[in-house]
DNA sequence: CTGCAGTCCTGGTGGC
DNA sequence: TGCCACCAGGACTGCA
């Protein structure tokens, strides 16, 4: 993901849009990290963490549009390069955000964040039996569930729908009636959907035509039976389905 | 506790 | 063809 953005020394921290930053000035993001290197890079759900040598990091919430982005010598920043961190051997590591939904912040430590922010386990990287533990129980539309960063961290609107397509479940189903056979469907799928889209580096275009997700839109049709896709609002957002192939419960 | 609307922001789309 | 209003997306706040 970020991978370059370690063991160089920063020399420069810029930052285009101040709205991007939580919590911390440019003065102090920059006072802490120049002369300092990232040791290590975590992620947890929808945001990555560069662990600062010494303590600390710096969280970077992805948002919608949020994209890491390392630069080698003499590469220039790509539009809406929010925030800019130069490292002493001319590499670069920018965090782009177009919709500026994403937030960078400075922590003292990244699991009291996590903590504080009340975020479930994070969703790639649950086995099986937290996975069903994180969703058991749950009340509401399965498709608010997923959302649910408390629940599971990590799983956006587009992803939920996904992956409600591909294991034939209606998204306004009740959590409740999501039975154990549901779950172990809905965590092998979702891992194949991440790890399917991480490969083709989380674009939209490049993902399986056989997916819901190139379908999405006014007059999209169902990959599978080819019948018109429904639309409407569950658990507060925008979603689509096939009514054929996700059965309503 | 739960769910809903409103808010932030801007590139892309639909409609005229 | 060109312009503009509108919408989506994530997460938080405030209200019922």
């Amino acid at each position: 993901m970020a991978a370059g953005a370690t063991d160089r020394v920063v020399i420069r921290v810029e930052v285009g849009d101040g709205r991007i930053l939580d919590g911390v000035t440019v003065r102090k993001l920059a006072g802490t990290l120049t002369g300092k290197q990232f040791v290590d890079v975590r992620r947890h759900g929808k945001q990555a963490f560069l662990l600062i040598e010494g303590g600390g990091a710096v969280g970077i919430h992805f948002g919608m549009s949020g994209r890491p982005v390392f630069l080698e010598e003499g590469e220039s920043p790509p539009p809406h390069s929010r925030v800019v961190f130069s490292f002493a051997d001319r590499t670069s590591f920018v965090f782009r955000c177009p919709r500026m939904f994403g937030k960078v912040r400075l922590l003292a430590d990244v699991d009291q964040f996590l903590a504080s922010r009340r975020l479930g386990p994070d969703a790639l990287a649950a086995d099986l039996p937290t996975f069903r533990t994180a969703l058991d129980g749950r009340r509401g539309a399965v498709k608010g569930v997923l959302l649910n960063q408390g629940v599971l961290a990590g799983i956006g609107n587009v992803y939920a729908d996904e992956v409600l397509f591909q294991t034939g479940i209606d998204p306004r189903t009740p959590g409740s009636s999501i039975d154990a056979e549901d779950h172990r469907r809905l965590h092998r799928a979702l891992k194949r959907i991440f790890r399917t889209s991480l490969a083709r580096d989380t674009d939209w275009a490049a993902v399986p035509a056989t997916w819901l997700i190139p379908h999405r839109g006014r007059k999209g049709r169902c990959p599978r039976c080819h019948g018109p896709l429904d639309t409407g609002t569950v658990a507060g957002r925008t979603t689509f389905w096939c009514r054929a192939c996700q059965p309503a419960q």
